[in-house]
DNA sequence: TACGATTCGATCGCGCACGATCTTTATCGA
DNA sequence: TCGATAAAGATCGTGCGCGATCGAATCGTA
């Protein structure tokens, strides 16, 4: 098993080639990639509980409650506990986090043409990356599932 | 632009599972994914110098250096300096290094297995990625030539 | 109504990714 | 041969990913 045949080595190291072509574009805008995602997550829809951001983005409250802190000192989302349950922390955009969003309009577009691919042929390798996903995420929550039998 | 059209999101949630697929296998040997691929390239390879693991894995020093201390501190790997070039230090697989190879035998076809995909598919996909990534490190690389210039 | 179970988020700890900077050793040109 | 330059690692700081654990609010059910 040499090291160029194995998929998780490519999606990892694809993974953060992607991440490194953000940067420069991100950078300008003070923002890290993990923040953009959220960003663009509120900008598709506003006020959010942090469970609905993390079930999009698959992350955890452990990831995402440090990183919500540090984009609130931002002044970019506001965190609010909502009036009809307390459990739930509320996550908003301020007026700079919504400006944001012309900010980073021309982001797209660059990281298209970095990839180097149509548009026909980045649609195709999203469904299959996000198809590959879904299975290992099945897997995983039937191998979740087996263990709390014991 | 919404969050499940983006490729950049499917291959960072496809990574972070893959992550995941490996783990409950790799927890067995005590040993964590990135480390895991260090060794997969060792078996590959023995006795390779920090900067060859890292071009091979797309990793720098800052990255490897406490990874590998870890490493040697668990047995696996010596780290020895070159005698013929004082710079560099040779990684090396100690004996309990190559037996982990044949203890994880098993992990690559349980792994295969999981992604529910079929050798020639994952080889397509796997080519697909990868030839993302050279896209986006080509890119990368003449980003930063042109910052040189200036 | 009361109480155990569940849900939601916060916190802690550790390992990895990576930009920036430093030290040491090697190399190359005048 | 000497000094500038380059190359190989090490170190430091910050942010993210995630397992484990905790506290508080809510829900379900007897």
């Amino acid at each position: 098993m040499r090291t160029e045949h194995m998929l998780c080595l490519s999606l990892h190291a694809a993974s953060r080639a992607m991440t490194r072509a953000y940067q420069p574009l991100l950078d300008a805008l003070g923002l890290t990639y993990p923040q953009y995602v959220v960003l663009v997550a509120l900008w598709d829809e506003d006020a959010q509980p942090v469970g609905a951001i993390g079930r999009r983005l698959m992350l955890d409250t452990n990831t995402l409650t440090p990183m919500l802190k540090r984009m609130e000192t931002a002044g970019l989302v506001r965190r609010t506990r909502s009036p009809r349950d307390e459990r739930q922390v509320i996550v908003s955009l301020t007026e700079a986090g919504r400006a944001m969003e012309a900010r980073a309009a021309h982001v797209p577009a660059r990281i298209v043409a970095a990839t180097g691919l149509s548009p026909e042929a980045l649609r195709d390798l999203n469904a299959r990356v996000s198809a590959l996903k879904d299975s290992l995420a099945r897997e995983d929550r039937e191998r979740e599932d087996r263990e709390r039998e014991d």
